[in-house]
DNA sequence: TCTACGATTTACT
DNA sequence: GTAAATCGTAGAA
């Protein structure tokens, strides 16, 4: 089951949280790559100086941040790694989650192959480069629709239990300096594929 | 044009 | 533990 526009159309803060257990489905050919989310961070632009919208910062790159919740904001870091976002709330308004890390749930030997030499099933998807490199996401999916698309699209965990949830320090932007200790980093409890540090 | 650097990962000492 | 890899993007010149 598909999740409704509506879902996405809230605070990152709110949908971050929820959004841990479902899942994210990456079609390649014929094959059905099904993955679970379970670590991701919120970046609730134009007050977030941790965030690319900053100030509402506006730019070729981040134009999706401002498209309407449920669509995919997919950057270039490093050089050379893709993170990407779930965007979130109404249409002009910059907020989004990065995915952080992801457990596989099948095609283990499709994600290997993308992620060669890896060898620890671990260590496939467990950081925002990584998943992306598993899942062959680059930046031709910026923008793209998580709710209707059919090679990329994020789908309910009906089975979803109560999941506990942990909150910590984002990753990675001591730059953002009052925003760098918000706790804005959700993953689940006890689940192996999270990106530590 | 030119320059500096990043929401990271990996390989090395 | 430290540093290299590597290039699109943003902002300045």
């Amino acid at each position: 089951m598909r999740f409704d526009r509506e879902y996405f159309l809230r605070d990152a803060l709110e949908v971050g949280p929820e959004i841990l257990g479902h899942y994210l489905i990456r079609k390649i050919n014929d094959r059905t790559v099904k993955t679970m989310i379970t670590e991701v961070e919120a970046y609730v632009g134009p007050e977030d100086k941790g965030a690319h919208t900053y100030k509402n910062k506006r730019t070729a790159r981040t134009e999706p941040m401002f498209s309407e919740g449920g669509h995919a904001y997919v950057y270039l870091i490093y050089g050379m790694y893709n993170c990407i976002n779930i965007v979130c709330q109404r249409k002009g308004k910059p907020e989004a989650l990065l995915l952080r890390a992801v457990e596989p749930l099948n095609e283990f030997d499709l994600l290997f192959d993308n992620r060669s030499p890896v060898k620890n099933i671990h260590n496939l998807s467990n950081g925002p480069g990584k998943l992306c490199s598993a899942l062959g996401i680059d930046r031709t999916f910026s923008g793209y629709d998580l709710i209707s698309g059919k090679e990329l699209y994020l789908e309910k965990n009906e089975n979803r239990k109560d999941i506990e949830v942990v909150c910590s320090k984002r990753i990675g932007i001591d730059y953002a300096e009052e925003y760098k200790d918000k706790l804005w980093r959700f993953y689940i409890k006890n689940n192996k594929f999270i990106s530590k540090k």
